[in-house]
This record gives structure tokens, C-alpha cells and sequence, in this order.
DNA sequence: CCGTTCATGGCACTTGGTGTCAAGACGCAT
DNA sequence: ATGCGTCTTGACACCAAGTGCCATGAACGG
């Protein structure tokens, strides 16, 4: 019960603060208006999110979860590029599917610059986590080979561009598709390894 | 004459800097302690840099711009691949040429969060800009092909794996070598577009 | 009904970063 | 040498992000 109190804090501090910062741009906006607005203090704030750049980006964090967690659902035998595809897939289709949503928070994201390199540092962990899963599925040392850390940036790549693109076009292209261009030309790379076995 | 003294001011900033952060570490080191063994101000310390990371980050900016006019510099028809390849290579064995120097800089910019976030920041405007370079070397439209972004991310990906990698070992893996290797890995993708017009 | 626990709020404080202005150094012309 | 713009700097005040500390109050269990 005091779990989804704090649940219901932090959601209406996420809340007022994604409909300030979408609406009037990150640097323009305080945290105490931003605490004003959810009725909470200053203090409060900090306990919920450690940074101001915190209660946007964690909005998106979940995507690396689902990245990984789909990647190891994925069948053993799966070539790389089919399982990383679908790994990534999965959150690229959600955002689209939740456009009204996702859209102003990715937009918002990709062009301010202190909340682009918070994202990008969050990638890093995700790149990490992708990697360590990637030698794990194929049996390498995740310290001692390349091969999984540039598959699991590769993928990323693709990742980041199709949200790019995504945003650029202001939701017009289909997520879903462009995922399965950018992974076309991505593919070969991401197998590179698995060829060489063969 | 004037443009010396910036230069002289600036060297010495970055000087004091480093030495001070990559002894104590980033969060434990004020500008003022910076300013105060640099011998100005802080509102000159603000003057040179845009904030407490950039005097760390700049330190390795000048890269980006090295890669772009690298990639600029090679020949017309090269494959993506090779060109690439070079333009990435060059910093890098500059990088282990200067062990002594940049590797301190390069394992603090990867272990402190802060500064790991700006770095990548900048290196999204590398990245654009080495798209536009693709773009413009093989005649597409840098905003409305996947191509040049996904092969300009791919490159800076395997640029940083080898950083990264660089930097665990403590310098002690040879920075050429390693691109060698992430490149064999990641060359297929980079020449995906290429192969497709033949 | 009492004591414990936990989230909150308030407050003081540090630090990064900016606007403003006055003072000094330099080059230049008279 | 004198006077004049320009450019750089330092000092000061100021704002906003973020943290440590402690008192308070509500929910929970005995």
C-alpha cells in the first residue's frame, strides 16, 4: 500500500513535469514548478529521481530492460541480426503505437542536448547489458571479444536512428518499417560472426 | 598576439585540470580549486569552457574533427569500409602514440558518468556530420537515406569499442591493432550499400 | 493507547553557471 | 606623449541544481 503511494507520487511528478518541459523546453522550466505543480516539495523530488534530466529519460529507461529481457527470450539458434531485430523492434513498435504519448517525450529528448547525453549514457549501460547477453547466447567472453560489444552498439545504431528518424518526420514514418530497413543494411555485420563459424 | 595569450590561458586551464581530476576524480575537484591552481578567475574558466566537463571533453574533441577531415581526404571511390577505417584509424594511433598522456584522459572520460554523457553528446555531432560526408561521397541524400547514419554509427561504435577496450587494458592493447580487428567485424555493413549498387 | 517506522517538508548549504559592470592592457592615430 | 576604442579580466551578485540534516506527522503493529 505505501508502495503505490509512492507509485502515485512518482507518476504525477513524472506527469507535471513531461506537460511543463513539452511545453515550454527543458532549460525554461524549474524544479520547484515543476513540484509546485505536483504538489510535492523539492526535496521530494530528488528522492524520486536523482536528477532533473532523470524524470524524462527514466520515462524511456524501460525500453533497455525490454531490449534485453526480449533478447533472451529469443530461441538459442536464432542468428544475431534476427534476435537483435526483434529485441529492438518490440519498444520501436510500442512507441508507435503510443505516438500521442512517446512522440513529444522522444522529440523532446533528441533535442535538448543535456537530455540527449543522459540517453545516451543510459545506452551505455543498455549497450553493456546487450553485449554480456550476446556472448552468453554464443558461448564468447564478453571482456575478450569485439564481437559482442559491436553487435550490441550496431543494433543501437539502428536503434537511435530510427527513433531519429521517427522524430524528425514527427511520427509520419513507421517505426516498424524503418527498423527493418536499417537492419537490412546492419545485418551483415551482426552475423559476421556467425559466418565466420560457418 | 592576442590570440597567443587565449591559447596560453586555455593550455594552462586544461593543464591544471586534468592534473587536479585525474588525481582526485571529477566530482571531488571545484572549479574554484581549478581556477584558484590555474591563477584567473571563474568567470574566466567559464570564458574558455562551457562548463566543467567541456575543459576534460574538448581535450578529446579535436578528434571528431580530425575523423571528418580524414574521411573527407580519402579518395573518391574507396570503399566505405577502407575510408572509414582510415579516418577512424588516425586518431587512434595517435592515441596510443601519446599513451602517456591521453590514456589517463580517455579511462577518466569512461569511468565518470558525467563526463562519459558529454562525450557522447559531442560525438552525435560527429556523427551527423560524418553522415553528411558519406552522404555527399556517394551521391545520397544524407536526411533521407538510412545508409549514411547507420554507417557513420556503425564506425563510431567500433571507434569506441576500441577506446573502451584501450582503456581496460590499460594501454596495454595496441589501439591500431584492435581497429583492425573491430573493422574485419564491422566492414560488411559499412559496404552493404556499395554491394547493393553493383 | 503507545512506540516504531517511514515518507515528507523545511531549511541551510555547497556548487555549477550567468549577467553585469568597472578596471586594466593593448593597439592606434593624432 | 596623449587620448581613444577594443578586448580581456576580475569581482560581485545572483539563480538553479542538488545534498545533508532534522523535526513532524501519518500509518502500522503490539
Amino acid at each position: 500500500m505505501a508502495q503505490r503511494k509512492r507509485q502515485l507520487v512518482s507518476d504525477e511528478l513524472t506527469r507535471s513535469a513531461l506537460q511543463l518541459l513539452a511545453l515550454r523546453g527543458f532549460d525554461a522550466v524549474t524544479v520547484d514548478e515543476i513540484v509546485n505543480a505536483a504538489g510535492v516539495s523539492k526535496r521530494t523530488f530528488f528522492r524520486y529521481f536523482a536528477s532533473k534530466e532523470d524524470v524524462v529519460v527514466q520515462f524511456l529507461a524501460d525500453m533497455g530492460a525490454g531490449i534485453h529481457a526480449e533478447l533472451a527470450a529469443r530461441p538459442a539458434g536464432e542468428r544475431p541480426s534476427v534476435a537483435l531485430l526483434h529485441a529492438v523492434s518490440v519498444p520501436l513498435a510500442a512507441c508507435g503505437d503510443h505516438s500521442e504519448r512517446a512522440l513529444p517525450v522522444v522529440q523532446l529528448i533528441l533535442r535538448t542536448p543535456a537530455l540527449l547525453a543522459r540517453f545516451l549514457e543510459r545506452q551505455e549501460q543498455w549497450r553493456n547489458d546487450l553485449a554480456a547477453e550476446l556472448a552468453h547466447r554464443l558461448g564468447l567472453d564478453a571482456l575478450a571479444d569485439l564481437y559482442p560489444r559491436l553487435a550490441a552498439g550496431t543494433a543501437l545504431t539502428a536503434f537511435n536512428t530510427v527513433l531519429q528518424r521517427w522524430s524528425e518526420s514527427d511520427g509520419a514514418q513507421n517505426p516498424a518499417e524503418l527498423t527493418d530497413q536499417a537492419f537490412t543494411v546492419v545485418a551483415p555485420a551482426l552475423d559476421a560472426f556467425a559466418l565466420d563459424a560457418v
